[in-house]
DNA sequence: CCCATTACTTACAAATTTGTTTGTACCGCA
DNA sequence: TGCGGTACAAACAAATTTGTAAGTAATGGG
């Protein structure tokens, strides 16, 4: 996502709110546009980066290398280099990502339910 | 939060992934810096604007505002005001924004361990 | 009349996120 | 030699989010 400003009032603000808050904390590491799909789909098993790509619809590559940098820094994915020609990388979901999976399940039914209820706008 | 461009490529790309995934759809209500923090400080009950204030840090009158705007359009809040002078605001969790308390409960606690297991950084 | 209080609104500016386009390395194949 | 496939990286541009600073209205109290 590029550096950010060390000091900018959204930095200092954004790291005294993570550390005084393990929701905010959470949703830092997870939220975000893509972050949630991406691991959503590595819930049954290993894919490589192309497949990645296919079955997100709208992300570009670049999002997607990002937001995978990104995912693995914080520990939830795994990425795996083959020494092959042409390249593969494959990733894969780490133990702590595996405890997300049924509250994002759960998360998935709530939206399903509010959808309909709030289906207005 | 100001309007949208309505046919930028950003636009485009969320209401497709929104309808097409219940999960984006959730995390498009209540994701963002601020909504959960919000949520959050609700959960016992009513709580006026200048409460929310004080008990949030680092959040600005008018980024409260914002959001407690859009919680109220999803249907997340209820706004009471009370015809009074000085002016009296309270906001109120409805059902459907009670039904994510277990959800952020399990996110905290998912937040604090990972917290402690990934403190390198 | 002046001030204080509350819950905002508005205009403007800065920061952050996301997208577009182009390019890279490697090898095998035609 | 040129092309294709894979998984990116870099430069640049646009969109979106967040912050800052300054109002506003209504009214009771001094």
């Amino acid at each position: 996502m590029g550096k950010r400003k060390e000091n900018s009032t959204n930095s200092l603000n954004e790291s005294y709110i993570v550390e005084s808050c393990d929701l905010t904390y959470a949703i830092c590491k997870i939220g975000g546009r893509w972050k949630l799909l991406i691991l959503c789909r590595l819930e049954n098993g290993k894919l490589r980066f192309s497949e990645l790509r296919n079955q997100i619809t709208g992300i570009t590559e670049r999002m997607l290398t990002l937001q995978l940098r990104e995912l693995e820094k914080e520990g939830l994915i795994t990425r795996t280099v083959h020494a092959e020609v042409p390249p593969r990388v494959d990733y894969e979901l780490t133990d702590i990502a595996l405890e997300l999976v049924p509250i994002w399940k759960q998360l998935s039914q709530w939206g399903a339910k509010h959808k309909n209820r709030v289906p207005k706008q």
